[in-house]
DNA sequence: GTTCGTGCAAACGGTTTGCAACAAT
DNA sequence: ATTGTTGCAAACCGTTTGCACGAAC
């Protein structure tokens, strides 16, 4: 059988699972799609009203189990930046974090937009991450939208 | 009446509640106590824990409520920088965070141990504040403990 | 007497867990 | 047959809320 453009990106679904040590399912692959290309930084919450669109009979248990499974393997990361609710972050590259403080938006700051310096210099810290988190509210850009 | 030491110190925090504008009570003051001078990073059941020895009667309700209202006063900031779970910051400058992975300790790091730059320039965003959040574990010191 | 703070217990919301059914190897 | 995954429901834990009592102005 041919494979479709579909069937394709859903192979490499299942590679970069296997490659995190991540045995395939049905709910994993469509969990994983959903994390993976939604760059936003969704809830478990999120995750599962997506998700249970296209697979039914998909329950909150699998959702939060397979997330946790997906941080423990290194596929997701978690941010616990406000309210009390995790969300999951697929960037695993560096980056720092805006959260609009109005809208409870969660924005995406290139590593290089900053410059961090001086934590090698800390004493008595073994540093293996850091990253800035920035507060306020997004500005109306002075043209366009 | 002389004003003993414990007394006077009862009386600044009498001034630093109203001066927040929190109407000072028995409950009140107990937590502010624990709060103010206990640098650390305590969650509301540390604080529970820590002032019900002294207020037998107190309920956890009092400190929730309490400890909102210090932060929506502003005695009080609120972290959520992991395990799901508020902990709540007395230092009201700002400073950096390391959290120790290992033991889950949060230590404050000092505003100029580190420079962050480039924050103004960052283009569709009015930053009200922000903090470098890092993650590791503390390092055996080369002399003494 | 009205306002405000407290304690209690119940409710709440997000997350986890125990377990039985089931799929895959 | 064994191993691993899922769904369901109940449990869990931190936090909030409704309400009645009691203290303070």
């Amino acid at each position: 059988m041919k494979t479709r453009p579909s069937d394709a990106s859903r192979d490499d679904l299942n590679q970069a699972l296997r490659s995190f040590g991540i045995q395939p399912s049905a709910q994993r692959l469509a969990i994983a799609a959903f994390v993976l290309r939604n760059a936003s930084h969704p809830s478990a919450e999120d995750v599962y009203n997506a998700v249970e669109r296209a697979l039914p009979m998909l329950s909150r248990a699998t959702v939060y189990n397979t997330l946790n499974l997906f941080v423990e393997r290194g596929l997701l990361r978690e941010l616990w930046l406000a309210e009390g609710k995790v969300v999951f972050d697929p960037k695993l590259d560096r980056h720092h974090h805006f959260l609009d403080e109005s809208t409870g938006a969660i924005h995406d700051i290139p590593w290089d937009a900053l410059e961090v310096a001086k934590v090698e210099a800390l004493d008595g810290f073994e540093v293996r991450e850091f990253q800035v988190v920035l507060r306020g509210t997004r500005k109306p850009r002075p043209s366009g939208d």
